[in-house]
DNA sequence: CAAAGATACTTGAGATAGCAACTATTGTCC
DNA sequence: GGACAATAGTTGCTATCTCAAGTATCTTTG
């Protein structure tokens, strides 16, 4: 344990034969790490307006781009792209501030639904300006919105391959 | 509370005012979308392997990457996006599992690095193919070489203005 | 040179998400 | 119609992360 003859384990490998990997590996890093960034700045800017975390903004906004005001458990776990366990304590939270209710499906009573109050929308208007002004600052700063347009498809179509391929 | 006249909770905005926001929310949107869906076809590849998670991965690939095979902690956190207080644990559990090693700096003895160990490399050796499948599945499948530079170039832009504009 | 501040890392407490097992309801097949 | 499988959601356990406070070392300044 004391013994430090364990130096330059790895002499033979240095500097980039798994750094350069493959374009396809560093597009990957840097997702990965710029998802990270962008959504840290989100979460910094709204616990400094103290809302709440960039979570419930995401599960208020997916309900509310519904027409009824209202989703399917499922979906909505597909939709903020979490399993069904850690929905339904996101919703149990949610619930718990007042802001949506679980309601119930006639037809399929194993179906309950997540359901927008008034106050999930007044809270949610409040958060989208924070939002809103902080992705400027990250997107518009430096692209176009022709480029983010393009950017948005490029993504969409690799996740549209990350399902198909399974 | 077994009053169903709480419905229509919303009726002023329906599907829309929110979803449809700007390119840039939309491009965030499939941006945040697009890493949980990699991010979570990777750590099933690796599971299915019987290999370490995805955090390993990174950890032992972004110091494989240094020339001297170790690694600030301070640059580390930095690299994977994360806190130094989950770096420590991170590296922690490496340790523990002989893939690393804690190292001191001579000159300044508040520095420690994370060493690789030749345990580290034989492992990182394992999970690169794994993840360059599954990330070639993902990515090539779409994408040009051409695109997926033009997107990490975008991406990078992207974390630039991030992190300047604090 | 000594004290105050800055930097690097660690630690402990609390929050959140995933996994697997469980309940309840619906659909299918003989 | 009744047994078996499939689907929707919840719950307990565990692992991991963040935040804030703490320790050790270095740097600056009077």
């Amino acid at each position: 344990m004391s013994d430090s003859s364990t130096l330059d384990p790895i002499s033979p490998r240095q500097g980039g034969p798994l750094g350069g990997c493959s374009p396809h590996h560093e597009a990957w890093r840097s997702l990965a790490r710029t998802h990270a960034a962008v959504s840290g700045r989100l979460q910094d800017a709204l616990a400094a307006a103290e809302l709440p975390p960039l979570a419930w903004f995401e599960m208020l906004a997916a309900i509310a781009a519904t027409d009824g005001g209202r989703m399917k458990m499922g979906d909505l776990a597909e939709a903020l792209v979490i399993t069904r366990g850690g929905l339904t304590k996101l919703v149990d939270r949610l619930v718990k501030a007042g802001l949506i209710e679980r309601t119930f499906c006639e037809t399929d009573r194993r179906v309950s639904y997540a359901t927008l109050l008034p106050a999930g929308v007044e809270l949610l208007e409040e958060m989208v300006p924070v939002v809103s002004a902080e992705l400027e600052l990250a997107f518009a700063a430096r692209l176009s919105e022709r480029q983010a347009d393009d950017l948005r498809t490029t993504l969409d179509s690799i996740r549209g391959s990350a399902c198909d391929g399974d």
